[in-house]
RNA sequence: GGGCCCGUGGUCUAGGGGUUAUGACGUCGCUCUUACAAAGCGAAGAUCACCGGUUCAAUUCCGGUCGGGCCCA
């Protein structure tokens, strides 16, 4: 029978140390590793693909990130747990404008002045460091993911889904090539997404011009962009605007001189005119701002083409054209002063739209770009949509309100360079376009199509035959020099880690795929597009399930960025206690700079505080005292339960339990059986929060204050059932605690029960039968009333100045508790 | 400027038409009782942001205001 011994976990308390050492330990063998994260779709359990989001590797991992990462990670390891066979990719997104940014910045060389194929082994070299420095975070936060499956979005594999489901598509007629308005760099000579686009106060001039009406009434019209007149659909007022309530209906006459198009141009009325901005009446061209563009959609205008790709005026600017924007604007106000035509000049401060890289004024104009169609398929996309579970409930309307703004199509091509290439060439004619077969990654700006690549008609997309049949027939083509946007790639994410195009028996079985966990800022980006392709393509929803977390924000709320200087790193709250170190962070708050300061924290308290802290789908505020003052002191406990356990012997047959179960022990298993129900049912609704709360307070509170006080003079004289229920409860402790706690759990099961809690893939339940359900009942129905009687004697014990441990009288059990009397006498010493 | 989400003791957080409104941290007091002072036990502390409305009853539902956030313009 089990006997007091010392405790065989050595270590008096858990330290960042002790954390680093087992995780060193951990990663070192990568059999073992792999045996235990690795996916095996042969393994005939249930299939569950996370579909994890590919992080951008941008030097250092933002804090609320890495959070979320974590949680992802609790919820593969929880499912493991429940016996599936997970998939938990790890990807890293690593196309797009970003990476060409940082390497201009390096090099202080722009991306247009090098040879195209020598720019992008650049960017490929930059990144790799990046990747690297994620990678160890990633393990550092301990992330079981499948490391050796890594996928990298700007790897050939993964460029060539994309480059084939855009192929799909464009098949179909989903995909369009079309002249549409854009936001465009001119100085860069490139397309720009809206998110690179920054606002700079600048003083900017505005002008009042007298325009005439066709029955000659004078009408001032203030502009900032007097250029942009020749380019003019039509001119609005706002509806309630009394003033020009006459106006509209009439026709107005362009006061400059213009080429090719009509000097007039009706009056409208539009809502969205403010009308206490200079006269009141605004000019809408094609295209001065996004209003404009919204104006010219809302209304069928044809928009005309002001500016080229160089910045210059086109030639309906008749006199002007040609010229530089700057130099056009300046020329049309000395003209129009010329003819009387200005009222007023007003020097005036103005948000004007720069490109972030250049600071350069950014236009919008029309250019050819590939679109994907989406406007046509929004209802079909509601219905597959209300097929999933969203996690929580409520963040689905985010999604849903963005899809009820949905008006355009998406427009998917850039005239960048490190993404993915839009795989087409076009036969000089126009007639036809030539594409790869599915699987190839091609690069057309540099090479010509491979061997199996289909010859298409280009408007009727009908295929025409094989292009090594037809190639003399056709004559020149023209690779295609644009490339995609990023949301492209990262929108077959789920397609591409359930097996899409690479092993259709795994995607039949994996697909929809388990799971989307991802934050809410790119519900409308990556979630909505993802959701598009696979609607697109499959006419499917594209998972079972959406997780949608909040974002970490500084202490007081607010977004985590470099201009407001409240940032975090990730990596000094993980190693925050390392080697005695301890962490201090200089944040600048509200009204001042505050100095935080911890003294350990490390990943397992990271994690834990992550879980318990706050509900999935809310903002969280991130303060590294407050992670280690509010959850360090858990796992001290925790480790202490275990080690206190650790000096009685752990009983042989820990499946079978002993006959001699006392009261108390009945008890206790009683609340267990109800918490290791609540905590699976939790996992399994991936619910984190209920989860690590039902564990943290069973295995903080109840079992070691009241139940292990009650057995401990049990368990000193060697009590075998005592021990068993012990043993039993810590073991399957640490084991629904270790999607939380990986390294802390693993390493306490390792040692006190020679397997991993980290390896466990079936969820602990008790033995069958161990107590009658109507005892269960019972049972913990007194749970309340034990806390509260232990409670009082502690008070009244402190009130007579007492010691705990001392002898008293006149205490009586109450009646409820006669069961429990003996037990609960000797552990208070009740005479 | 528009849409949506959020607002609970000093701090973080649960809940949700009738509750003595959860829990944790911090604070205060006591205790080094053979797992644990990087701990234990106990105590104090909240007009549930503000203003209206619905209701026998609102912190909870509705409308507005203010504050924070996300996305879009």
């Amino acid at each position: 029978m089990g006997g007091l011994g010392k405790p065989i976990i050595e270590e008096k308390r858990w330290t960042i140390d002790l954390e680093k050492r087992i995780q060193e330990d951990h990663y070192l063998n990568q059999d073992e590793y792999s045996k235990r994260y690795s996916f095996n779709p042969n393994s005939g359990k249930e299939i569950f693909v996370v579909d994890t989001p590919p992080p951008y590797p941008s030097g250092t991992w933002h804090i609320g990130a890495v959070a979320q990462y974590s949680m992802i990670d609790v919820i593969a390891r929880s499912q493991r747990l429940l016996g599936k066979e997970v998939y938990f990719p790890w990807g890293v997104d690593r196309n797009g404008i970003n990476i060409e940014f940082t390497v201009e910045k390096n090099t202080g060389r722009k991306m247009k002045t090098y040879d195209r194929a020598e720019f992008l082994d650049l960017c490929k070299a930059t990144i790799e460091e990046y990747t690297q420095a994620m990678r160890n975070t990633a393990a550092r936060v301990g992330l079981s993911c499948d490391f050796q499956r890594e996928y990298l979005t700007d790897s050939p594999d993964y460029r060539a889904v994309t480059q084939s489901i855009f192929v799909d598509l464009f098949k179909r007629g989903d995909i369009v090539e079309d002249l549409r308005p854009n936001i465009y760099d001119p100085v860069e000579g490139t397309t720009i997404a809206d998110a690179e686009v920054e606002r700079l106060q600048r003083m900017t001039k505005l002008v009042d011009v007298i325009w005439n009406t066709e029955d000659g009434e004078e009408v001032i019209i203030s502009t900032t962009r007097p250029e942009l007149i020749c380019a003019c659909g039509i001119v609005v007022v706002h509806p309630d605007d009394e003033r020009y309530s006459h106006l509209v209906g009439k026709s107005i006459n362009i006061p400059v001189e213009v080429s090719g198009r009509s000097k007039e141009v009706m009056i409208s009325s539009h809502h969205s005119v403010k009308s206490e901005f200079g006269s009141g009446v605004l000019m809408v061209c094609s295209f001065g701002d996004q209003n404009d563009v919204a104006i010219f959609r809302e209304l069928g205008l044809t928009p005309f083409q002001a500016i080229d790709l160089e910045g210059r005026m086109t030639k309906i600017a008749g006199p002007y054209s040609g010229l530089l924007v700057q130099e056009a604007r300046q020329k049309v106000m000395n003209d129009l002063q010329e003819l009387n035509r200005i009222a007023n000049i007003t020097e005036k401060e103005q948000e004007v739209p720069v490109s972030e890289r250049g600071k350069n004024p950014v236009e919008i104009i029309l250019l050819k770009e590939w679109y994907v169609r989406q406007t046509h398929i929004q209802d079909r996309m509601r219905e597959l949509i209300d097929q999933i579970n969203f996690h929580p409930q409520r963040n689905k309307q985010f999604l849903l309100d963005w899809m009820d703004n949905i008006s355009i199509d998406w427009p998917i091509s850039r005239r960048r360079w490190y993404h993915t290439e839009v795989p087409i060439w076009n036969s000089s004619s126009g007639e036809y376009v030539i594409v790869p077969p599915t699987g190839i990654y091609v690069q057309p700006w540099r090479e010509n199509p491979p061997k199996d690549s289909i010859v298409l008609d280009r408007s009727t997309r009908k295929e025409i035959g094989m292009w090594d049949d037809l190639e003399s027939e056709i004559g020149e083509i023209i690779g295609e020099e644009k490339v995609f946007d990023t949301w492209m790639d990262s929108s077959n994410s789920n397609l591409f880690v359930s097996g899409y195009l690479e092993n259709n028996d795994v995607f039949s079985r994996a697909f929809p795929t388990s799971i989307r966990p991802q934050g809410k800022e790119i519900v409308r980006t990556w979630l909505y597009y993802t959701l598009l392709k696979s609607a697109l393509l499959l006419d499917k929803p594209g998972f079972k399930h959406i997780w949608i977390d909040g974002l970490g924000m500084d202490p007081w709320g607010r977004k985590m960025s470099k201009s407001l200087g409240n940032g975090i790193d990730a990596d000094s709250v993980l190693e925050c206690g390392a080697g005695g170190r301890t962490g201090s962070w200089k944040v600048r708050g509200p009204d001042k700079s505050v100095q935080l300061k911890a003294n350990k924290i490390g990943s397992e308290c990271f994690r834990l505080w992550k879980a318990c802290d706050a509900q999935v789908g809310d903002d969280f505020h991130i303060n590294p005292e407050e992670i280690e003052q509010k959850y360090f002191g858990i796992l001290t406990k925790m480790f202490n339960v275990a080690r206190f356990a650790s000096q009685f012997e752990v009983p042989s047959d820990l499946n079978t339990a002993p006959s001699d179960l006392s009261v108390e022990d009945e008890w206790i298993l009683s609340e267990f059986i109800s918490v290791l129900n609540k905590v699976k049912s939790a996992w399994i609704d991936i619910d984190i929060y209920t989860a690590s709360q039902t564990i943290k307070n069973f295995s903080t509170g109840v079992f070691p204050s009241h139940w292990l006080e009650m057995a401990k003079s049990r368990l000193y004289d060697g009590d075998g059932a005592a021990a068993w229920t012990l043993h039993r409860i810590v073991r399957d402790i640490l084991s629904i605690f270790s999607p939380i706690c990986p390294f802390f759990t693993h390493y306490l099961s390792t040692i006190l029960y020679s397997k991993s809690a980290t390896e466990i893939d079936e969820f602990p339940i008790l033995p069958k039968n161990l107590i009658a359900d109507e005892k269960i009942v019972y049972w913990t129905s007194l749970t309340e009333t034990i806390t509260e009687f232990n409670s009082s004697v502690w008070r009244i014990k402190k009130a007579s100045g007492i010691s705990l441990n001392s002898e008293i009288d006149d205490i009586e059990v109450p009646v409820e508790l006669s069961l429990l009397s003996e037990s609960l006498r000797r552990m208070h010493h009740i005479n």
